[in-house]
DNA sequence: GGATATGTACCGACTGGTTGGTACAGGACC
DNA sequence: GGTCCTGTACCAACCAGTCGGTACATATCC
């Protein structure tokens, strides 16, 4: 013990990692209370000492996500000044397919699943989740910007819609992946984004999407059964959660 | 009372409507077996009749609503001989869009939402809803490919990718209109997929987004403060729903 | 420096209510 | 009288949240 290092984890931190954990794969609802208990160690006293409801671990789990997307996802992306505006997009679109590629399309994105289920339900998770895609938006709208003033995309192009448009298909485009357990879904999804982004461009006469893609990729095609899921990757994620969204 | 017509509304019909109707709203963890006996008026031991359990129950929802969402909405778009081909198209993403309209929003799609909240929670869920999306998405490339044929869209472009990109894209569309409370965010995404296929279009030279939308909608403009939710709209739908999705 | 007090961190039993599901008795209709 | 329905009483498991109490490190006072 000693005073080496006084502050090994606080528990705080602890319980917000199994619940963040749990919730991500089971949701809000689908996770106990004794199930964040049990994973993290910690006894329930000592949780309501941390926090005063379910409710508000919630809040924080939020609060922590919301944080390290934007750390670990958003800005690299886009404050990468090595990289021309619209590859910043690029990026940002290609590092969201490579977190579901990580996870084997398990759990989706924590936000959009909270979203889904709550929204209707609890009014302030519905404001928090709105605030949060509302800013994600601003970010890349701002991102269009610079590709526009950069001179890769259209000036005339209404720069907000198209954030939102990006925001809304991705989060479809993960859920889609999350159901279906094809990686492929989520892959055509950005590349049809992309095709999507380059049909603005400036002066270019658009390319047309299977020659974007890589390897030709199925889409729906024969009636050929879908999904056979991944051998035992449900509810398994690669011990630390390699990333958010 | 009397035989005049004797299948007045039978019971198990009954018990459709009204978890159907809750789940909607509540999801399927969110709603009780109680409430869905209060809601109906159906008494416990005659739910188990019609039931085996709660999660038949859930597949037999299912059931129904994809049936419903097939013959009230994608037959109707799809199978109109009166609109050429690419019209039926945009007949049908109009067609989703005044269903969220209708709904104020609330509830966003119901097979969305349980693909969401049961995909890696419940195999038996994941299956089924990821075999309806799929057929969602044959129906809508056979769509895209008449349109081909027919000399609207490009033939050069993959049918199966792009409806699975129009599927992932509506569905988080909805998602994201049902968190915001704001229907503008769907007119945007749908208007923005209209624009994507007019990119695919045999010889368009595209058109810019801003044109093709009603009355110039915001967008992520500045950072005005979000939702400020339809007054009481939550959990409140029109007496009877309008129609699936 | 020793007794007293305070604040932080923690535990696990317990409560009242809800969950999905069962058992079973009685009624309606043929 | 038997089959098809239906209402009710009941169950164990689980839920979020409360409670009384403990351990301990640090302050306060004499």
């Amino acid at each position: 013990m000693s005073a080496v290092l006084k502050t090994e984890k606080p528990t705080r931190e602890h319980i917000l990692d199994a619940a963040t954990r749990l919730m991500h794969v089971s949701g809000y609802r689908g996770t106990s209370l004794d199930d964040v208990l049990r994973e993290s160690g910690v006894g329930k006293g000592n949780f309501y000492y941390y926090f005063k409801s379910k409710e508000e671990l919630g809040y924080a789990i939020l609060d922590r996500l919301v944080r390290g997307f934007v750390e670990r996802t958003l800005e690299p992306s886009f404050a990468d000044p090595s990289l021309p505006p619209l590859d910043r997009i690029h990026r940002f679109l290609d590092g969201v397919l490579e977190t579901q590629r990580q996870r084997n399309c398990v759990g989706g994105c924590p936000m959009g699943n909270l979203a889904s289920e709550l929204s209707d339900v609890h009014e302030g998770f519905r404001r928090r989740l709105a605030e949060i895609f509302m800013r994600w938006g601003e970010r890349l709208t701002e991102a269009v910007r610079e590709a526009q003033s950069d001179g890769s995309l259209a000036p005339a192009c209404d720069a907000g819609r198209l954030a939102q448009f990006l925001v809304a298909s991705l989060e479809g485009a993960i859920l889609m992946s999350k159901v279906t357990k094809e990686i492929q879904v989520m892959e055509t999804c950005v590349c049809e984004l992309k095709a999507h982004l380059t049909h603005y461009a400036t002066g270019a006469p658009a390319s047309i999407n299977p020659g974007l893609g890589r390897a030709r990729t199925p889409g729906f095609a024969a009636g050929t059964g879908p999904a056979q899921s991944v051998g035992g990757a449900i509810g398994r994620v690669g011990a630390e959660p390699p990333s958010e969204l």
